[in-house]
DNA sequence: AATGAATGAGAATTCATTCAT
DNA sequence: GATGAATGAATTCTCATTCAT
């Protein structure tokens, strides 16, 4: 009997695991393809194949399940960007080599949940100001963490001296803006590796600068 | 008789057109306070003190003096950005001087409009499909413009050989960036001309990179 | 100019009182035939013949309507019920009189608010919390005004000594009593002038009692 | 074989038996909380440990189960009122001796059940048409029966004549009154018998009467 | 028999836009 | 031209009830 209960409630579980996940999956790609003020619940539980009420059962409204979505790909992004904070690079080979390796494993996260940050780039600053605050909040922790590179780079003589913040938020933008480009498929012909090895190069040498050989 | 006739419509279409720029910069006032998407109409007639119906006298709907505010904004902006495209700069110090120009343009404009742009930037690739590719637009004209400099700069082997159409859109993302934080007075003791030269700098010669002396 | 203003704002308020009443007289001749919590908003404007919008302009719920709908009885009841209290009476006949009196005003608020009385008494206690305190504080100082009579006519030994606190409930409860039926035409072939005066003497003598000749 | 199955369906049986007091009891107490229109089968399922379809098992709706609440509570009550109609009271002092038992009787039940009475006087007219009928039925059985003494007592001469349907109404009304005041403790201090007693003794002499000594 | 996840009809409410004055 | 009352389509959200396990 208690068997029967103990099974019972398993398989609720799953189910309704089930019926998040599937939630979870077709408000990605409705948002993706609607953008997130002109998608409606209504359009999502239709992609979704449940019915009305069933979205209420597992989140509070749209801005919810949004959230949720973002939650989920920020999980991914930040495990694999703050572990290598352990140790400091010394030479610029390894600063980039560090570098390169980061925005490798980015790279994967980003590219098995590509829908989700195409919306967020695009739309998490209009949802509303908390939403926007915690956005912000993800792209400082990026900045920081550039920063801390930067300062040390700095101190060891590695780099010349500069407004670090700055360029730590200048890392930040363009970031982002090759991540919208290459997410709307608007650099064609051009291999995440590459784009990753180019931006990097550049931020360590600019322009007019030559790779010391 | 005509000429009071005359007398009165000049009165009237001034009065119409204050009522327009009334409500132009309400609207922008509450588009900023409020983002785009959670302002009524309502709340930027309150905000203009005229009636309701009035509005729909000046602009097509909500969408249209968003707009229209977009294109006060491009128009200024553009304006100094397009003129010192006859003449190419043939020295690094020239480009400096060009782009540093340039930027100064650049920021009287934007010091002007400062509210109009937040809000262009936050909230203009969620209004729609249409708005987001006018942004883009915007964007794209930019990428050109830096492109054209950068290949002709490489052209004539003022700087090593990379990836143009990649650095331009680069300068385009961190232009944005620091655009986003400096109007949100999240830069704060910093003077606009220190932020522009310091870019400049950084994209000539990079982290790694000294000035050519 | 300002005369044609002035006038258009005059008439236009006009049309709003209209339109309020209009959604009120609707509200009660709904509320009376499908009860409280049957009746839905689009019943209300569909009997009023005005828009869904127009009614939340007006009003800002269902619950709001019901409460206007209960201040406009309430408003009219107690103006005639507390001006007597001046003075009082000093024989049993004095007493009569003046209840006579009381109880005709309240016959004429009754019949011309016939229908919001009938609802507020079915389904006032059952709105909410607060609807039923406020139901109950009008009783309370209706069974006040009744002890404050009563006290007065033990005090000068008109009446044998009583719980005049209890007594002044018992007439709050026969009177809600025979109003509901009165209202809901229970109680036919009988003049509203009648049953009142029956009450009185019942209450002044009792079952048993006699008129004191 | 046969047996353990006979035992079997006998610890069903009671199982289900204790589920359904379960149920009635704590939906008693929601009511009580919460009013009947304001709770949800959720928060009655909640409050008596069970599932949400257990309770479509037992009731068939909220209404359903609201309506066996009043049954109970009236199976109980018209027990003792309806008994003792086999004799008539000859003097005003066994009048009074059996209006005391009555209302004692009365007063046990009522105490025992004392939410579902609150809630049914409070919410029992909103509920719907055919439950206000309902109640309406009872509270005219307990006129009727009211009535049968009163005229009963007009025919032996033990009281003047009166308007006895309308006297009865009365005691129906004070009745309902007197008891919504108790069961929200509005009445401190007073016990129910002496409450009893005093209302027995107004009605038969009224505010002005002398008690025949 | 018990469960609780799923359902979807239904209700309230909003707000961009129209229109009579 | 200006006004603001009126509109109603659109949208969110609730909750009594069903159903698969």
């Amino acid at each position: 009997m208690a068997k029967t209960t103990e099974l019972r409630r398993l398989k609720d579980q799953e189910r309704k695991q089930r019926t998040r996940e599937a939630l979870l999956d077709a408000s990605e790609r409705v948002f993706a393809a609607r953008g997130y003020h002109a998608t409606q619940v209504a359009d999502i539980v239709g992609e979704a194949g449940v019915g009305q009420g069933t979205f209420y059962r597992h989140f509070q409204s749209k801005r919810g399940i949004f959230e949720e979505l973002f939650d989920r790909l920020v999980a991914g992004l930040l495990a694999g960007f703050e572990a290598p904070l352990a140790t400091f690079p010394e030479t610029l080979e390894e600063y980039r080599d560090m570098s390169l390796r980061g925005a490798h494993h980015a790279t994967g996260v980003i590219e098995h949940r590509a829908d989700t940050l195409r919306i967020i780039l695009r739309d998490g600053p209009s949802v509303d100001e908390a939403f926007a605050a915690r956005l912000e909040g993800i792209y400082e922790r990026m900045a920081a963490l550039g920063r801390l590179y930067l300062d040390h780079a700095v101190r060891v003589e590695m780099i010349s001296p500069c407004d670090t913040e700055l360029v730590a938020q200048l890392i930040v933008g363009y970031a982002t803006r090759i991540l919208s480009l290459w997410l709307d498929g608007r650099l064609p012909g051009r291999e995440s590796e590459q784009i990753v090895r180019d931006l990097v190069d550049f931020a360590l040498v600019g322009f007019a600068g030559q790779w010391p050989s």
